[in-house]
DNA sequence: CATTAAAACATG
DNA sequence: ATGTTTTAATGG
């Protein structure tokens, strides 16, 4: 007897354990470790992930499989295995690792509907009328028409059932494709007994003689012949004619060219880079280098030209970049030296998409994938080499469970293949750079940029000194004068605005009173389009008030200036000026994003005008001006890494300007001038950037000093959340070394979301073998609480976001 | 003692 | 997570 281990799809601690099913004989052989299967779980049918085959099992009773859902397994014998460290690492449920390696349209869906077994006299007739309609019907109908409990009586009654049942989300594309049935001569036997009427059907048939393939797509033999469906039909019914449904992928770059490229010669420093990147390849040696870079060093370079070398060896290659949808130039790079080799994985895709992308990946189709975070789990089975560009971006680090890191999870990947791991950045997250000078990674530098082109020249404006001068106007006589040059002489230019921290919100200029959300402790955000105050994080929503609900003034003021108003702003003062503004609201659109880049590129704009999204990978010639609005808003959130973010951010759009021919500038407005970020930034001093971070992070035992792991509880009720917390501290405190820095319970910085008040515990270590075990624990033992007492704990172990 | 709601339990 | 079983609470 066969018996498969099975990991059921039900996250919740309880059940997060194998579970073992009988094999039925006619799957035995077939059914292999990380395929989906369906099987009866209690009285339902859910989905599972089939971890370990064997012979016999110590469970009292055994059910079977009901059925496999793959052909083939779905997650490979080394992400199985890798789905165990995220497990561990992570804290995370074993379903949720698997579930985050495998595209969401292979996430199961489950229905449940009732049908009918024998109509009786006494039933509902509501209910009757009901199962005379519909073949079936479904839970939620049911619940609609008020009809479940009438339907529970008749389940048990035995005179309906309920069904439950399972499906995969993502569904195949075919697409009908047509074909001659018979060889040519009987063809034409059957061509003369057809009646001289059936002129179209002829057609269709000589059409097909004609043609080069066996089979063709049902709809463009319509077309060509101009015949409709009923002459197919008619051709089939008679046997002449035959329909296949072949599968088709979706590309979502079907119609666009890519111009293909060679290698390009590389500079002296590129050569000296790229040396043991491709000796590590070579000698099939797992290392993570740190390819340290300003803007413009040729990064992208090196990154094709080792991929090539692994390419070469037959192996595969994985390239994460940050937000792919983002940076569309990366693809055309990728697309153009490797073709159709790529894969492109990234949130702008449907679901289907993704599935069919993910679908080549397997099917050994492609051999590089360029993808977001998600893409490091790419089911290879010999990578060569995993890249991931722009290193320090936070987007790596996922905020739901598995609460994995890209990073670590790449290599951890790369230590099984034995292949290396490449960080690319022109601002190392300082985690990576201080394990660059430990010796951990191999740093490689690029300090030049290509055809050493000069850095753009930078302007800080102490925007409070703007306000001495009565400049009360969002833009400082500096960049208006530069703005105005710009457009006179026909170059562009980039605004960015930093609307993180604070976004927009409003207050009363009386009383100092702010709309807050009344569920969450934090102000609402104003969204001009619907012209609403809406809190993010719980949804609420209130319209905007016209006096102060406190004083009843009518003097309300809008904070924290968005792009719009920027736009009318300059609207006002360079009315002649074409603007194009990039923010959430103009390119929620799928492919607006693309659109506006492209007006942009072509011209067709003066001033690009947007938010974080234009930080990266824009490449435009003729960008001579970069102006950073406000360039402190970030500096004022409380988190450890606010500087730092700072720092690249600044950095990262000073990259914009300048990047030709032509000499760029920067303009960066600030009312904290003096701060190290914000000077060093300017100076583009990443060097020493990192000295004075590295002393405040020793100074406040942060990372890279110490790992961080945060737990935070949340409770309906304010006491039971603070003395949970305290009860949580404790007991951690008491497990771990005296090196270990414990610090709470305090209220967290969002004290209350919805409803519910938050605590936390931040443990700050060097070296805790026990720590993984000890949290583990404490979820263990306040699930239980969270049943009957409401309360939650999560874990987040290394966080970005404290909040 | 019946009815209903809440808590405990099991899921192979 | 979710459906079932057990226990407690409510009300006559």
């Amino acid at each position: 007897m066969q018996v498969a281990s099975v990991i059921v799809d039900v996250a919740a601690r309880q059940t997060d354990k194998e579970f073992d099913y009988k094999i039925p004989e006619k799957w035995e052989g077939l059914i292999q470790p990380g395929m989906r299967v369906i099987v009866p779980f209690g009285p339902r049918k859910i989905q599972g992930f089939v971890t370990a085959l064997k012979n016999a099992s110590s469970a009292k009773k055994l059910k079977s499989i009901i059925e496999p859902m793959d052909l083939l397994p779905v997650l490979n014998p080394e992400l199985l295995k890798l789905a165990d460290w995220l497990t561990e690492t992570t804290l995370c449920f074993k379903i949720s690792a698997y579930q985050a390696m495998l595209p969401a349209a292979m996430k199961a869906k489950y229905e449940k509907v009732f049908r009918l077994r024998e109509a009786a006299a006494s039933m509902n007739e509501e209910l009757l009328s009901l199962f005379h309609r519909h073949d079936e019907i479904t839970w939620e109908m049911a619940e609609k028409e008020g009809l479940l409990a009438a339907l529970r009586q008749e389940v048990k009654a035995n005179r309906a059932e309920l069904i439950y049942k399972v499906t995969s989300k993502g569904k195949k594309k075919s697409i009908r494709m047509i074909g001659l049935a018979l060889s040519d001569d009987k063809l034409a036997d059957s061509m003369n007994a057809l009646s001289a009427n059936a002129r179209k059907q002829k057609d269709v048939l000589s059409y097909l003689q004609a043609a080069e393939l066996p089979l063709l797509p049902a709809k463009e033999v319509m077309e060509q012949t101009g015949t409709s469906n009923g002459t197919l039909k008619a051709l089939i019914e008679k046997g002449l004619l035959v329909e296949r449904y072949q599968e088709v992928y979706r590309d979502p770059y079907e119609n666009r060219q890519f111009e293909q490229t060679e290698p390009l010669p590389l500079t002296d420093q590129q050569q000296t880079a790229i040396a043991p990147i491709l000796g590590s390849i070579e000698d099939v040696r797992h290392e993570t280098f740190l390819l340290y870079g300003v803007t413009g060093s040729g990064k992208t370079e090196i990154y094709l030209q080792s991929i090539q070398r692994v390419l070469e060896k037959g192996k595969e290659a994985i390239v994460l970049v940050p937000e792919i949808s983002l940076t569309p130039q990366m693809v055309h790079r990728f697309k153009g030296r490797f073709g159709d080799d790529v894969a492109v994985l990234h949130s702008g895709l449907s679901a289907g998409e993704k599935y069919d992308e993910w679908r080549k990946i397997q099917r050994k189709e492609v051999k590089v994938v360029v993808g977001a975070r998600s893409a490091v789990f790419a089911p290879f089975e010999n990578l060569g080499i995993i890249i991931i560009d722009e290193e320090h971006e936070t987007s790596y680090k996922q905020e739901e469970n598995p609460r994995y890191h890209a990073r670590e999870t790449a290599i951890e990947r790369a230590k099984f293949y034995q292949c290396p791991v490449i960080l690319g950045s022109a601002t190392p997250s300082l985690e990576s750079f201080a394990r660059a000078q430990k010796g951990v990674y191999q740093l490689l530098s690029l300090p030049n940029r290509m055809n050493n082109q000069r850095l753009p020249d930078v302007e800080i404006v102490d925007m409070r000194e703007e306000l001495r001068h009565g400049n009360r106007s969002m833009f400082s006589r500096a960049l208006f004068e530069k703005l105005t040059d710009r457009l006179e002489k026909g170059e562009q230019t980039v605004l960015f605005l930093n609307r993180r921290g604070h976004s927009s919100f409003i207050m009363c200029r009386d009383c100092g009173y702010v709309a807050g959300c009344p569920h969450c402790d934090i102000s609402l955000t104003y969204h001009r389009y619907s012209h609403q105050m809406k809190c993010h994080y719980c949804g609420f929503e209130e319209p905007v008030p016209s006096t102060c609900p406190e004083c009843q003034s009518e003097h309300i003021r809008y904070f924290g200036t968005g792009t719009q108003k920027v736009e009318d702003e300059l609207g006002k003062l360079l009315p002649q000026a074409r603007v194009v503004r990039m923010d959430v609201d103009t390119t929620s659109r799928k492919g607006s994003h693309e659109k506006l880049l492209q007006q942009f590129a072509e011209g067709k704009a003066d001033i690009l005008l947007g938010t974080q999204m234009i930080a990266k990978g824009l490449d435009f010639p003729n960008i001579t001006l970069v102006g950073v609005l406000s360039a402190d808003t970030m500096l004022h959130i409380p988190d450890f890494r606010s500087a730092e973010k700072t720092f690249q951010l600044l950095t990262q759009v000073s990259g914009r300007a300048g990047r030709h021919q032509l000499q760029g500038e920067v303009v960066i407005q600030t009312y904290t001038p003096d701060h190290y970020s914000i000077q060093l930034a300017g100076k583009q001093d990443y060097d020493q950037f990192y000295k004075e971070e590295m002393v405040m992070r020793k100074l406040g035992s942060y990372p890279p000093f110490y790992y961080l792991a945060l737990v935070t509880v949340s409770h309906e009720d304010l006491l039971a959340a603070s003395s949970a917390t305290e009860k949580i501290t404790h007991y951690i405190q008491a497990r771990l070394s005296n090196e270990a820095i414990i610090l709470g319970p305090v209220a967290s910085p969002i004290a209350r979301i919805n409803n519910r008040y938050r605590y936390q515990c931040l443990i700050k270590y060097k070296r805790e073998p026990k720590l993984n075990h000890v949290l583990k624990s404490v979820m263990e033992h306040y699930t239980k609480q969270h049943n009957d007492k409401g309360l939650q704990v999560a874990v987040d172990v290394n966080p970005f976001i404290m909040m």
